[in-house]
RNA sequence: CGGGGCGUAGCGCAGCCUGGUAGCGCACCUGCCUUGGGCGCAGGGGGUCACAGGUUCAAAUCCUGUCGCCCCGACCA
């Protein structure tokens, strides 16, 4: 039993100015955490204890797969240049040089040193499958540190590697994961949903995020209250309603029409009185596509199409063209591979690649002037749309795909909105901000290939191991519980990971009486394991009630004048309930509420 | 990296425009008082005014530069 005269709890009556998100405020405000830099914090008691709360659960569950590890944060360059991310990471890493001038880097995430542990050590079949996991603290230079532990430069992170012989061992090393996930997250009373991802540039086959919702997240997610899907935008499909298509031109042709000062699809679909879904957007890009013979980066024309009323994702387009980089056109360069100011822009005319599939991605093949075109999968299959003519003041209408211009490919490009159809039960999806608190994903042979890791197989042949890579940032649990659990006075974490399960609180020290009574108490209940905070300040009771408020804990126990009756007074926090229970009951009634033991 | 804002006591802020003794609330220390929702009274401690340079008899205040922090955007394995 801690006395909470002898600890240092920091609260403080405001939040700092510069605090944003309630998480942040009250972290700071319940004296878990101090500020040292951007992105950079220190953990105060309160904040260490729920943390060790965290891992704690963490490594119970990551036990029943895996086996811990501690690997060093502290990195050579070699090791991250074998798997090709010493250039990838980019200002993101830190970096340093010894004192002998060589280059080393903090690491961000681990799965070079894991894979080059795999590919040291593991040698055959029979050694897999493998599990390797650790808590670590890692490391990223983010371009914008925010919200409190949201967004940071120093944080720690559970993350495993699965290694497997094959697919389907694979596919069960990711099946254990999100069992255990789910296992964690629901032990640390957080409401999660776990939704389709991209896998981005990673290369895996499936990607799933676990998120909470919280408009102080940074990532939308879509989700069905009915079957349960949810995908993150730049992952979610929604089931569209059918557009009508317009009726073919009187001339069964595409006609080039005066359109005069439209620059806009709304002003073009207002002045043709069209649907502005009949319509077809264009966002030229200019992509990056390799390099040419002579080393130079050859830079590709890209032009994206969409219904009117879509908002293309850059993450989807991202995906459809192989990970390539694009940015938005600028004006000359429009000029320069339309032949027409920007707002008149169409497919129709266009010089295009040649497409030949390799393995992983299409290579695109053809001068560096001609363009990719990609087309949004709503448009597959629609007749008789409307599109600038690449010339000012002009559009056309009656296009036809086939007829009037070709796509490279056709892929999913749009953001889904608010109430479209469930892709699985066409119920209305809702999207809401959300917070990533953990990532499961495939990641093939990715690094294994890169860095050699392989073993032999039951016939002697060498085979590249396959793995899987999952996090869990730690300090995320702890700040999605806080925005999930908080009112206008503070927060209430759950038992399991709250710094202590009860504070109890003699409303007077300077009566005797309520101070023994009150530490008779505290030791009753830490027999029966739960962690118990007296309150044994010299302070007034309102003093010493608001903090108990702020700080977390789940429960509190007054110890005031029912004493005389032999009452005490049972509050739960989340509901600010408040129960009379008689002291020979206390135990058995916290017992329901919540048992340590249980 | 682009845009905006802010750096004055532990926290929240005023003072700066119009240069002249550095202030307020909370917190903290001492004493008294009080004890079921941040109580009251009295006394007290604490600030190189982010840093550097300049202008001036004199700079928290005006000028220049630098650093730091926050927000929006870009970015984000």
């Amino acid at each position: 039993m801690q006395r909470w005269s002898k600890l240092f709890i920091p609260t403080l009556r405001e939040a700092p100015a510069d605090a944003e998100v309630a998480s942040h405020k009250f972290l700071v405000r319940a004296g878990y955490i101090r500020q040292l830099a951007a992105g950079i914090y220190s953990y105060l008691f309160l904040a260490q204890r729920t943390i060790l709360k965290i891992t704690d659960i963490v490594r119970e569950e990551m036990n029943t797969i895996g086996q811990e590890l501690f690997l060093p944060a502290l990195n050579p360059r070699d090791v991250w240049e074998a798997s090709g991310r010493w250039d990838v990471m980019g200002d993101n890493m830190f970096r340093l040089k010894d004192r002998k001038g060589a280059d080393l880097c903090l690491g961000m995430t681990h799965e070079e040193i894991m894979t080059d542990i795999a590919r040291k050590e593991l040698r055959s079949y029979k050694q897999l499958p493998q599990i390797w996991y650790q808590i670590q603290t890692k490391f990223r230079d983010e371009p914008r540190p925010k919200s409190g532990l949201l967004r940071v430069r120093q944080f720690t992170m559970k993350d495993s590697y699965s290694f497997d012989i094959d697919r389907a061992g694979l596919d069960k090393s990711f099946d254990l994961h999100d069992a255990v996930y789910r296992r964690i997250f629901n032990r640390c009373g957080l409401e999660f949903v776990a939704v389709e991802a991209d896998s981005g540039s990673m290369g895996g086959s499936q990607s799933q995020e676990f998120m909470v919702y919280t408009d102080a997240g940074e990532d939308l997610v879509a989700s069905c209250a009915k079957c349960g899907y949810a995908g993150n935008l730049e992952k979610a499909t929604s089931k569209l309603e059918a557009v009508e298509d317009l009726p073919a031109n009187p001339s069964g042709k595409r006609e080039k029409v005066y359109t005069p000062g439209t620059k806009t699809i709304d002003d073009v679909a207002a002045f043709l009185k069209t649907p502005v879904n009949n319509n077809m957007k264009s966002l030229a890009f200019m992509m990056t596509d390799g390099t040419s013979p002579a080393g130079a980066t050859i830079h590709r024309p890209l032009l994206v199409l969409m219904r009117g009323n879509d908002q293309m994702n850059e993450a989807k387009l991202s995906g459809a063209v192989g990970g390539r980089e694009f940015r938005p056109m600028q004006e000359e360069e429009i000029v320069k591979y339309f032949n027409s100011p920007a707002g008149y822009l169409g497919p129709v005319g266009l010089k295009q690649v040649r497409v030949v599939e390799n393995k992983d991605t299409a290579n695109y093949v053809g001068d560096a002037d001609q363009f990719v075109v990609v087309m949004d999968e709503a448009l597959r299959g629609r007749k008789n749309l409307v599109s600038g003519a690449n010339e000012l003041d002009y559009h056309f209408t009656g296009l036809n795909i086939g007829t009037d211009f070709e796509v490279t490919a056709c892929a999913d490009l749009r953001n889904v909105v608010e109430g479209e159809g469930c892709p699985r039960c066409g119920e209305a999806l809702k999207l809401g901000k959300a917070v990533e608190i953990g990532h499961i994903f495939k990641l093939g042979t990715k690094y294994a290939e890169s860095m050699g890791a392989k073993v032999l197989d039951s016939d002697g042949k060498e085979v590249t191991v396959i793995m899987g890579s999952y996090g869990i940032g730690v300090e995320r649990i702890l700040t999605a519980c806080i925005e999930q659990r908080h009112d206008e006075n503070g927060f209430w974490l759950a038992p399991s990971i709250a710094p202590f399960t009860a504070v109890v609180t003699p409303v007077n020290v300077k009566d005797t009486a309520l101070l023994e009574a009150s530490e008779k108490i505290g030791q009753q209940l830490e027999a029966a394991g739960y962690d118990v905070l007296l309150d044994d300040r010299n302070e007034r009771p309102g003093v010493k009630f608001k903090d108990a408020d702020l700080v977390g804990i789940p429960f509190r126990i007054n110890v005031g004048k029912k004493l005389a009756e032999g009452k005490v007074e049972v509050v739960e926090r989340a509901t600010a309930q408040s129960t009379e229970v008689a002291v020979a009951d206390l135990l058995t009634h916290l017992q329901g509420l919540y048992n340590p033991r249980a």
